[in-house]
RNA sequence: GGAGAAAUGGCAGAGUGGUCGAAUGCGGCGGUCUUGAAAACCGUUGAGGGUCACACCUCCGGGGGUUCGAAUCCCUCUUUCUCCGCCA
């Protein structure tokens, strides 16, 4: 969330640069400034009442143990009215302040300047391509199709214990699977991202600190019993980990890297762009997290750019990088690049990887700070990427390397998966 | 699931109704001393709100209550530990 502080003092520049996201925010900006005003003028009353109360509280304590007790009592009165005011007072300010972050969670992320002008994701500006687009031979098949041929990834299986979205793998498939995660994961090692394992259901206070509660409510699955939720990424844990924390300043960069499992209720989506693994309801994923320092973290950004592209080499897979326009930005992102593969048999482009920089949305709300050079309390930025998202890499690998006589397996895989070839 | 104990500053650990944001030790930072370092000694060292800066206010796991006054008493939730039960 947005730091009122900011706002207060860059109103016109916060209201001109959220136009990038099509969104005139002029009505709340000016609702936020309004309501931080009264909190903060029924703040200061409600301190001078308290004072008030103190010192008499004080006087009290001093009279009775001079053995004047009947001044005391006296006094003793007094303080009544004083107790009632400052109980209205507090439950004014509680009112207020309440609204106040009701507002604020409203308010998405400013763009970050390079952030193109745009609409959707027509608009998204490409900013980089490799990989060669495979020709495919006569009768080449969509991935769906390819995993029933050769009894890989069962659908209806997976519809039949649970529902739609929640496919099953079998066989070489889930061996390929597996050789995926393991893959991705000692990239990202090698990169220097710490290996956690986190648990799949979060609390409520993780799913706010990331910006995914309220915003996203309905897309996240809720236990209603415990009152936990099935996470939509490992972002949700990992980036929690620091929460309510004060970091030193040699702490940076913490960098993360987590295989979970994603649970997205998807709500609305259907249709043919939905079929096979385009999307589901529990998919995997590896993720990257990184907690830096305001002045390294897009230098941060960049690297892990430089990382997924890399992975994406050694698979020889062709994909491009687009930069996301503002209409099709994500709500507490600064920046995103999306890395977009090309599914040969579909003919589209799959997104499989998105790297963004949340600067200060997310530390805000987490209370996630470290303490500067001079020994002052600062947030800290967060950012994170898909390193990568399974069910597309998957079927893009599927896709395009499918031949008469099967499917081969990257060779970077290999020694992962122990057969080159799904026949 | 049942019974009991506990939760205090970066850590350890005092504090059971008043001047306690909180003793003391360790750690951190600054200084004296030293060629340098260590040791010793001196000082300093939580977060948030508010203010030009002070003042002032809030926070002793979370929430609520009693009281003129709560870290301290009561209720409740959460977490941790011990014992019993169950169990991958």
């Amino acid at each position: 969330m947005l730091q009122v502080p900011y706002i207060r003092d860059n109103k016109e520049e916060v209201i001109n640069r959220l136009k990038k996201r099509n969104l005139d925010a002029a009505p709340m900006i000016e609702e936020v400034i309004a309501l931080d005003e009264e909190r903060r003028s029924l703040q200061t009353e409600l301190d001078n009442t308290l004072a008030e109360s103190n010192r008499l509280s004080k006087e009290i304590g001093m009279l009775f143990k001079s053995g004047n007790a009947e001044e005391a009592n006296k006094m003793k009165a007094a303080t009544a009215d004083l107790k009632q005011r400052s109980k209205d007072l507090n439950e004014q300010l509680g009112i207020k302040a309440e609204a106040l972050t009701q507002l604020l969670y409203k308010i998405p992320n400013l763009p970050h300047e390079s952030v193109p002008e745009g609409n959707t994701d027509a608009d998204n500006e490409e900013i980089y391509a490799e990989g060669e687009i495979p020709k495919l031979h006569d009768g080449a098949l969509p991935h769906w199709e390819l995993a029933k041929k050769y009894d890989i990834i069962d659908f209806d299986l997976g519809a039949k214990i649970t529902g739609a979205g929640f496919p099953v793998y079998k066989g070489k498939g889930a061996r390929l699977q597996r050789a995926l995660i393991s893959y991705f994961l000692d990239k990202n090692v090698e990169a220097g991202y710490q290996e956690v394992q986190v648990p799949h259901l979060v609390n409520e206070a993780s799913g706010i600190g990331t910006g995914s509660l309220p915003d996203k409510e309905g897309q996240m699955y809720h236990i209603g019993v415990d009152d936990l939720y099935l996470i939509p990424t490992a972002e949700v844990p990992v980036t929690n980990f620091y929460r309510d924390e004060i970091l030193k300043e040699e702490d940076f960069p913490l960098c993360t890297t987590a295989y979970t499992p994603c649970f997205r209720r998807e709500a609305g989506s259907y249709g043919a762009h939905v079929r096979g693994l385009n999307r589901l309801h529990q998919f995997d994923k590896v993720e990257i997290v990184r907690i830096e320092h305001p002045e390294r973290s897009y230098e941060a950004h960049a690297e892990m750019i430089e990382h997924v592209k890399g992975i994406l080499k050694d698979l020889k897979l062709p994909y491009r990088i687009l930069r996301l326009c503002g209409g099709d930005l994500t709500f507490a992102s600064a920046l995103t690049y999306d890395f977009e593969l090309w599914s040969t048999a579909q003919e589209r482009w799959l997104e499989i990887s998105s790297v963004s920089n949340f600067e200060t949305f997310q530390s805000n709300r987490m209370k996630l700070r470290f303490k500067d050079k001079e020994g002052k309390t600062t947030l800290a930025h967060t950012l994170n990427g898909s390193a990568l998202a399974l069910p597309r890499v998957l079927a893009g690998i599927l896709e395009n390397y499918q031949t008469p006589e099967g499917i081969r397996v990257p060779e970077v895989l290999v020694p992962y998966t122990g057969f080159e070839m799904i026949d």
